[in-house]
Order: C-alpha cells, then structure tokens, then sequence
DNA sequence: CCTTGTTAGTTACAAAATCAACTATTATCG
DNA sequence: CGATAATAGTTGATTTTGTAACTAACAAGG
C-alpha cells in the first residue's frame, strides 16, 4: 500500500463527497428505516414536504436531484402508508399537488427532531465557522445560492 | 411551495452531501462508463489500486467506506477484463493482494487525468482556499487525518 | 382545430445493490 | 490441543434502482 502517484486523487472531490454521504446517510438511515420502514427517497420527500408545505413531484426532483421515477416511487408507498396526498392541479392536469397528511406531519416532525441531534453531532467536530463553511459550499457545488 | 418551518433541514448535512455526491458522479460517470463499461464501484476500486499501488479488498473497503459484497464484485468484473491480478497472501491465506496489470495501469492513466480535468472544473467555481478547506472538511467528516 | 413537440408522471424490464448465509482460514483461550 | 469465535471474501435470493418506452395533458405554429 505504497504512494505511487502525483495527483491527488485521494483528493478527487466526487471521492470525498461519496464518501461522507455514503457515511453520514447510512448512519442516520437506521432511525427512519427502523421507526417507519422508509427508504431513502421516502426520507427525502417526506422531508421536502415537511418543510415546504406543498410541492409537486417534478418541484422536488429539481430541488434534491432526485431522478423522477425514483420519486414516482416513492410517493407511491409515501400515499399508500397515508403520509402523503396528492392533489391534481386543475389548471395544468398533469401535475400533482402534494402535501403530507396528519400522519406525515407526525413522522416528519419526529423524524425532524432526529436529524436535528445527529446534524448536531456531525458538526459537533467543527467549529460554528466551519459547519457554515461547509454547508455554504456544498450549496454552492450543487448550484444553490450561486 | 412555502416556508413552513423553522429548523432549517435546507441544511441538513446528509442531505447537502448526497445531493452535491450524486450530482457530481453523475457527471463523471459518463467518462468511465462510456470509455470502459465501467460501474462506479469498478472505478472506485481501480483509482483505490491505482493510487496506493496494491491493496487488500478489505483495505478498498474501510478506506473508501464501499462494503464488501460490491467489492467482491467490483474486483471479478476487473480481474475478468485483466484490469486487475489477485495474489494471496502467503501468510493469511484468507486475504488477496489486489493490483493493476499494465491494461489496468493504462485505464488508470488515462482515467486520471480526465477526472483531474473534472476536479478542475468543479472546483473553478471555488478560491483556491475554499477548495482546501471543503476537502479538509469532507475527510474530517468521514474520520481521516483528524 | 390539427399536427408536432413538450412536460408530468408511471410502468415494464433489465441491471445493480442489499442482506443473509456460506466457505475457508486464522485467532483466542480454556 | 481443541473448541469457539472472528475475519476475508463469495454467493444466492430479494429488493431497489436505472433505462426506456409509455400515457395523458398541455403548448405552439400553421
């Protein structure tokens, strides 16, 4: 296991990037897999909705980089366990309104409190500069805030 | 689609982390796949050996956080295509060292510096600072070189 | 209106990832 | 020593994902 090389592809963005997600998301997936059954996406459109009241599906697609079938799905088991709703847009029929019942506010509101100790633990080894920092960049890659 | 909550989940680690993750391996998937019909963790493990020259498949693992089944498999698509050779150790028969034959060597070359263009390209957006500083805290995150 | 193109969302089928159970080898400790 | 546990890696069955093709609704230009 020796060096061999020149560039850094130890620091290769992409590598880093995989990496901490991967870490991070299969750590904190133990509590909505295990208090709800939920896959990642469910996770991520329950929160989507959580937070922005109502979006259709392509809205959220756009704004997590989620590919539409993934969501598609999602959404699918979301409605069927009665956390999600849709509503059909009557001006443009194609579209779906959704929104979280009362049972999904409950998740999600439980669920969010989750996250808030386990964000706090991650950026618990930074410093508040940094975990801004941080935050502020990775907005910046995925073309947020430019 | 309207603000309805306070704890910002906008800024939830995890999520900014998988969102900026996929995105950019999407991009830079193209490359390796259309050049080589390579899967992410056949790319992965290949810059792994290309990098340190030699490793175990657990190595690949614990340094990259990829677990062991899509290693086992990552490693005999590459050994199949004599991208890559097994040696087994002769003192713990249980483990392989893993590395590059010249055809492997040759894709790591070539792959290395489209991914250095790549990184470039990503970190253009960022001051030469930001670029260390965001790659000093993503390898934090996953507890290297605390 | 009516053809052609686009968009929101779904679905079928193929590809890949996950999980659990497995082999083979080495380590531990009574 | 010998039994039990632990480790490296593989495999098969199941679950999830990705790709492409699809439906249904709208848009724009002639």
């Amino acid at each position: 296991m020796t060096e061999k090389d020149d560039f850094a592809l130890q620091d290769f963005l992409p590598f880093l990037l995989n990496r901490a997600a991967e870490e991070s998301s299969l750590e904190f997936q133990g509590q909505y897999r295990d208090r709800y059954g939920m896959l990642r996406t469910e996770w991520r459109v329950l929160f989507h909705l959580g937070i922005y009241g109502s979006m259709t599906a392509k809205d959220i697609g756009v704004r997590a980089k989620i590919h539409k079938t993934k969501i598609s799905r999602a959404v699918a088991k979301l409605t069927e366990r009665r956390f999600v709703v849709r509503n059909r847009d009557e001006k443009d029929r194609r579209a779906e309104h959704l929104s979280l019942t009362p049972a999904g506010e409950a998740a999600y509101r439980d669920l969010q409190s989750v996250a808030k100790d386990y964000d706090a633990k991650l950026t618990s080894q930074f410093s508040d500069d940094e975990a801004e920092t941080l935050r502020r960049l990775l907005k910046k890659l995925s073309g947020m805030e430019v």
